[in-house]
DNA sequence: AATGAATGAGCCTTCATTCAT
DNA sequence: GATGAATGAAGGCTCATTCAT
């Protein structure tokens, strides 16, 4: 007993356990409630640490919420990279389908870091302050990601085109998490296993093959 | 019955203003921040009343978000209704294209109750208590015309393919809302006129019919 | 339909129905929850009236507490008098009997004015500004009506003698409403009709005439 | 063990000192006021604490009403216990005056904690929540305690003689707090130092000796 | 004689943050 | 590196009272 007391010490002391674990309980509590909704008097007591840990570790809740955000997204980037199981010489149809899983891996993930997804869903559908970051870093970049492949995919679409077709993609990927509530009402038998997810992708991926080959250019508007 | 109701929509036009601009003041409050964050104080000084009148012509702060909510449907369901230009003889094709430009109406009408569909579109990400009313008078009938429309435009689907496409459609729209940070980022140029709006809801539906083709039922599945 | 609502409307036009439904409404909750505790709003409500009704009839809840307060003594005073069933000729025992089982029927009134002794009971424990006059008009006098009893059956009695045992009979007798909820709790099984108040009220006065014989004078002291 | 109590203890004294003053403050605030009339503020004010302290050290108002009725109980109980100079050897009459003369220095007590007996007699007046605890732990054994003392007064008592006498002499003690403003009306020389509140304590002694003696068993009636 | 609408003061509670150790 | 104690600002709600009719 006398050793774990000391052994758990040192481990604070030595990787400031703390603060990972006031990270992963937090990540859980905001993707539950939100930022603004979240208490810090929940994270600190699920991390089994004192109130004022908070601000001694982070400052305060917002630069915790950021600190989160960003774990959250490199986190997630890490384990389902948007070139999930793709080779060099893949096709752009491949490329979609391997950006779509991953897209909706992330959002539906169940696993033990469960909320990366959902925090992004969030920030998208309610921005906070660190709205501006996570765009920077992440989003920016996945949508410049996708318009390539769909450049490949319809060569002489035009911008408009391209970008209402990129949100119609994503749309379709973040309604599993945005329009969660109604999907579970209306579509109760949903199943949210790797399975059913692969599934998911592939529907998306060729309802979307099939939308993009019909483009609203102007030159070829009725 | 006449003199009664005459006495009681007299009533409601001479003294009931307080109560009315209460409705307006709260349906924006609670689009732009949400229920929770949503202050009382601010809602009665935007309608020029006192703190308890809330309580007065509601009861609680919970009450008057729900009778916003349902007067919020109404008023949109009745402004852009999923009929919107449809003859008894219109095509499935025509009435697609009504219900998805229905939807993008509700959701991107800046017009005067402009918090319509922002509100639907919150209880949909972040569903309160009164999720459940809202669902059952006006999400699950919206679904199951949806799916009534899609069953003739591919009549040998499965369910799980009817079910899958009408969350796609439903959820290329709702990005709009959901997603319009994101969008407002990586596609600066949009713009959300009526012209706009008619042009997004052209792309999704024909973006959709052809999606909806390509039927991933399991006999034709590779 | 038409007369009955016509009648209503004479009567209360005729003879104030509403103050007195208003008074009778708020004895029952006076008594009940206390001046403080009670609601306005219950009170006119329960007198099927409108909020603006006791200000207008009573000026404002201080007032209508008076009003209360004073038609209760006196209904009260009127259906048990201190003197019940005493001719001229009675003994002082048979007074005694007579004062002690007439407090205790207004204090244990079930009846349908049964707020009377209540009201008393409260004030007594916790005075409002109403006390100064209950006790001036109905206090002093009952005390000085037992305090002459008292000296007619112990005629040699001190000052002290007397003052203590009106103080000692009238608390057995108001214990039944101040401590009604312990007596309650400890003695379960007792009961309030009739017969039970005048085995009570027997008790008390046998265990008084008794207690009253012991006079601890100075000088019969030891 | 002892390691921990000291330092349970030291913290109580060097920390926990707002929450001793809460304490005392709710304490007399509660007394004077009742549970609903007391204002947190007025406590945190009169205690030099934030009304934020309430939550902190007791959660809400309500439990900070039940420490301090606790504490009462327990101060008051140790400071007058019902066995206040007493013997093994002493006699039921000796023993029935020590519970009297305890009864009412608790009642009557104008020291530190003058509160104690007060908070009682507001509890068995007008019962909150709390009256459940405070009647089990304290007024339970308290009266159990007293039908003992009787019961060996006089032994051949009925049931109904022995619990009727208890309301009787715990009635007389109480009169002194519930009937505290009709006593200093129409008693206004009666004083509560030692003394005299010794003398009421042999009055209400010799008075109920005597009473008891007359016992209303059915077989004596008439 | 009576009322529906509206008010303002006040209360309890919550919560992120800070202080002293 | 970490914590228990304490704070101040703010929020939702209640209630007696008043206003206009």
């Amino acid at each position: 007993m006398k050793d774990q007391e000391k052994h758990k010490g040192d481990q604070d002391k030595q990787h400031g356990l703390t603060r990972q674990r006031l990270l992963e309980a937090a990540g859980e509590v905001f993707a539950e409630r939100g930022f603004r909704d979240a208490v810090v008097r929940d994270i600190c007591e699920k991390a089994g640490a004192n109130v004022a840990a908070i601000n001694y570790h982070f400052g305060n809740k917002q630069r915790l919420y950021s600190a989160v955000l960003k774990l959250s997204y490199e986190t997630a980037m890490r384990k389902y990279p948007p070139t999930l199981g793709l080779t060099d010489d893949s096709t752009p149809q491949e490329q979609l389908f391997a950006f779509v899983h991953a897209l909706l891996l992330r959002v539906l993930d169940a696993g033990r870091p469960a909320w990366h997804g959902k925090l992004v869903g969030r920030e998208m559908a309610e921005p906070t302050v660190a709205f501006e970051e996570i765009a920077r870093d992440m989003l920016d970049p996945l949508f410049l990601r996708l318009r390539g492949i769909l450049a490949k995919l319809v060569p002489g679409a035009t911008e408009d085109h391209l970008n209402r077709s990129c949100a119609s993609i994503v749309g379709q990927c973040m309604f599993y998490y945005h329009g969660r509530a109604v999907i579970h009402r209306v579509y109760p038998s949903q199943g949210y296993g790797p399975a059913d997810i692969e599934a998911l992708a592939q529907h998306v991926t060729r309802f979307s093959l099939a939308g993009l080959a019909t483009a609203d250019n102007p030159h070829k508007k009725k």
